[in-house]
RNA sequence: GGCCCCAUCGUCUAGCGGUCCAGGACGCCGGCCUCUCACGCCGGAAACACGGGUUCGAUCCCCGUUGGGGUCACCA
């Protein structure tokens, strides 16, 4: 058996959104899975719209996902001598053709088809004429009349069209630039791809590209045309769906393996199973078990499996991940121990790495601002005494684990007749500002005495000056 | 409009002729746990688009209808 050779080509011309992204994780996946190669190409001959910046975006973003190339980046704009070169192969073979009809013409021809009988196509008015180049001609293939060219589609079955429905398309530009159709196929021949997976937007180019490698005598690759991922709406999606592109679900604080997830599960399914870790993606991936229907994205569920891939990440390798929402709010999280306790306490009630940041930032605080109506309510003149007995109760501790605090807390309960929940919401409130956080006895444990007697201290004399 | 693809809960899906009065997940609604919020756990509502065949028997096979999507460039 050969090589299993994938590629990922993406066009330059804006960020890697989503439905990118899930193409070029199925190739990936596929290439390692079988142990083959998976190539980066950027398909930048389309020189107005290519920008390196768009390049660039889209290295970055592939990169984050930990989506790694073997070869390449290969740039298009770099291979023109092998596009004329084999251009040339089929002009002197007879299965190209110049053409000198005016852009104006050939449309007029598709609006005339398109009226009559709803066949927009070229009606190859050059194609016995015999013309060399000119000033204004363009090069069309020329493409069988009769017969049918049959996609053996390893996701989708064989799909069948008749040449009669092609038409002479354009290989190369009046400027001599070779076109979209015309360089994937030479760039997959000597790339040597064996395996293209690609949005099934791409399923009715594919007639015409297996005709270019027949005449061009080349082996065919095996085509898998997986389904498109639509918005909510069920219609193409696009900015107006919300994020798309890679980057904005890394700035809002998704983690890849759960864009990996999500993304891949969206159309390829192993029985029941929801979750994933990178490492049984990469050992369950088969093409086989890729559904054919397109498939909406659900920004809920992604949301939802980010949640558990948070609480799945062993603290210690969630780190990176969080560091730049830290820096954001500007916490300097320098104790690597502390840390890690902060996030044991954070990760069960975070969907995303911003939110964590943010609920972590009372760990951090030099001075703690009170959420307005939870300091009204929780933090009354009547809380004084209770919270100065636990002050005194803490500050005896020798240790503060948590069953010693415990301890603690029961002792003020005893002293005070009040049950725990009337004692926690305030000291939660002294101690994080707010009414919810994580467990009490975890906050004051990590938070340490110092800290813990010195907001408890505070919250009595904002208790004292309340009515 | 031509050509092509697709069709199970709102969404992602399991199902590869009987095991399905259809299973899981997200979301939604109840409840439990509980120092708050989460997490977790338990329970609930929720789908085989329709019509013909084939078959002893169709969610599963075939045809049609309907619906949705894709594509018809000197863009990729």
């Amino acid at each position: 058996m050969k090589e299993i050779i994938t590629r990922f080509p993406p066009s330059p011309t804006g960020y890697l959104h989503v439905g990118g992204a899930r193409t070029a994780l199925f190739n990936w996946l596929y290439a390692r899975k079988t142990g083959g190669k998976f190539v980066l190409r950027i398909e930048d001959t389309d020189l107005q719209r290519s920008t390196q910046a768009s390049a660039d975006a889209i290295f970055e973003a592939l990169e984050w996902l930990e989506i790694k190339w073997d070869e390449g980046p290969f740039f298009q704009t770099k291979r023109f001598d092998i596009y004329l070169e084999y251009i040339r192969k089929l002009l002197d073979s007879g299965h190209a053709y110049y053409c000198d009809c005016s852009p104006e013409k050939v449309e007029e021809m598709r609006k005339k088809g398109m009226a009559a009988g709803g066949k927009a196509k070229y009606d190859g008015t050059c194609r016995e004429k015999g013309l060399g180049k000119g000033e204004n001609t363009v090069i069309r293939f020329k493409a069988p009349l009769s017969g049918t060219t049959v996609i053996e589609d390893a996701v989708k079955g064989n799909i069948v069209f008749q040449n009669a429905d092609l038409d002479d398309f354009v290989i190369a530009r009046s400027d001599g630039t070779p076109t979209y159709n015309f360089v994937v196929v030479v760039d997959d021949i000597t790339m040597h791809i064996s395996t293209i997976i690609r949005g099934d937007d791409h399923v009715s180019n594919t007639p015409k590209q297996i005709l270019l490698y027949k005449a061009l005598g080349a082996e065919l690759p095996t085509f898998a045309h997986v389904p498109m991922v639509l918005g909510k709406d069920k219609s193409r999606l696009s900015k107006r769906h919300g994020a798309m592109s890679v980057t904005e679900y890394r700035k809002m604080g998704f983690l890849p393996d759960a864009l990996i997830n999500y993304l891949v599960r969206l159309g390829w399914s192993h029985g029941d199973q929801e979750f994933f870790t990178r490492e049984e993606l990469l050992e369950k991936f088969s093409l086989d078990h890729v559904g054919k229907s397109a498939g909406v994205f659900d920004p809920d569920k992604l949301l939802a499996l980010n949640a558990d891939h948070i609480k799945a990440c062993d603290p210690e390798k969630l780190i990176p991940h969080l560091r730049p929402f830290l820096e954001e709010l500007n916490i300097e999280a320098d104790d690597r121990d502390y840390l890690i306790k902060v996030i044991r306490t954070l990760n069960a009630r975070s969907k995303t790495l911003a939110e964590m940041a943010a609920s972590a930032q009372f760990y951090y605080a030099d001075t703690l601002t009170y959420d307005e109506k939870a300091a009204k309510k929780l933090l009354k003149p009547a809380v004084a005494e209770p919270l100065q007995l636990l002050i005194r109760e803490l500050e005896s501790l020798e240790n503060f684990t948590e069953k010693d605090l415990e301890g603690a807390f029961v002792k003020v309960m005893e002293a005070t007749g009040l049950k725990l929940g009337k004692i926690a919401q305030p000291v939660r409130v002294a101690l994080t500002g707010k009414t919810a956080s994580p467990g009490i006895f975890e906050v004051v444990e990590i938070l340490g005495k110092e800290k813990v007697v010195k907001r408890l201290t505070d919250a009595v004399s904002y208790a004292m000056k309340q009515e």
